[in-house]
DNA sequence: CTATAAATGCAACAATGTCGCAAATATATA
DNA sequence: TATATATTTGCGACATTGTTGCATTTATAG
């Protein structure tokens, strides 16, 4: 917790966008929570209730900026979490594995993107959803 | 195309449902198709335009049952496909992955389940998203 | 043929997410 | 510090997904 407000208003300056109150109060959310949040999370969470529509856009234009990336859980809700560093505007959703608990529903990105599945100790692996995104034989 | 009706009907009874026409005619959809179906799809092709509660209800028992399974594929909206004959009412969507293709979108099973991304001819893989769900430390 | 448990149809509802447009604001520059 | 302007915001309207309660209808076991 207690982020240095310059470093969130520089990293949305940096990714050229204008760094708004709405935008620098949501970035800090993503700073100070380990979990993926949703828009749901995040309304919550913001005290002013600020608009929809200007709470997706922030989140849009964010993801675009590859500041933070897009989790589709199952919750038939996006969640959204910080990018890494390897993150850039053009790729950075990619060789992503998240980690859900079944119990809480929290969201938390796996480092590693190997693929043998390693997931933290203490965790409890019951199922997995892959979903691997190209292009298919009729339009390739 | 041309399933027998019969083989239809059977697997509905099979599963301890009553064969009614909302659920063989969406039956014969899944059997009629390779690809996942959403909500929309299905009611795109079912002429006699069922009631939404109903669709999702007959969505809901065949999932529930093992018929089907969810797919959540990032399109914000639940698709749904055949099982394999591993599936059973209390664990069948597990160890799943699928292809999406980011041209038409359209979303179909992979049979192995090795993780090494095996996709078939043809395929090219861009991207994929992997969610590991089960049980986080703080729940455990 | 009939009883009855199961399924349907309808209406109401809540949530997610998008869009257009007028008003407000962050910031580069003078 | 003041100002011009491109960028954002806030609002309203909207479309879609998905759920629930309840009265009516239907599939099927006997």
């Amino acid at each position: 917790m207690a982020i240095d407000k310059y470093i969130i208003t520089d990293r949305i300056r940096e990714a050229n966008l204008k760094a708004t109150n709405i935008r620098t109060d949501v970035m800090q959310l993503f700073y100070e929570n380990k979990q993926a949040l949703s828009y749901a999370d995040i309304n919550k969470y913001l005290l002013k209730k600020e608009d929809k529509a200007t709470i997706y856009r922030t989140l849009k234009s964010f993801s675009e900026k590859g500041i933070i990336h897009e989790i589709f859980d199952g919750d038939k809700t996006t969640k959204y979490a910080l990018c890494g560093k390897k993150c850039n505007t053009n790729k950075h959703h990619d060789s992503h594995a998240h980690f859900k608990c079944s119990d809480c529903k929290n969201v938390y990105c796996l480092e590693k993107p190997e693929i043998t599945i390693n997931v933290p100790n203490g965790y409890i692996t019951n199922t997995f959803n892959l979903i691997v995104e190209g292009t298919c034989t009729n339009c390739s």
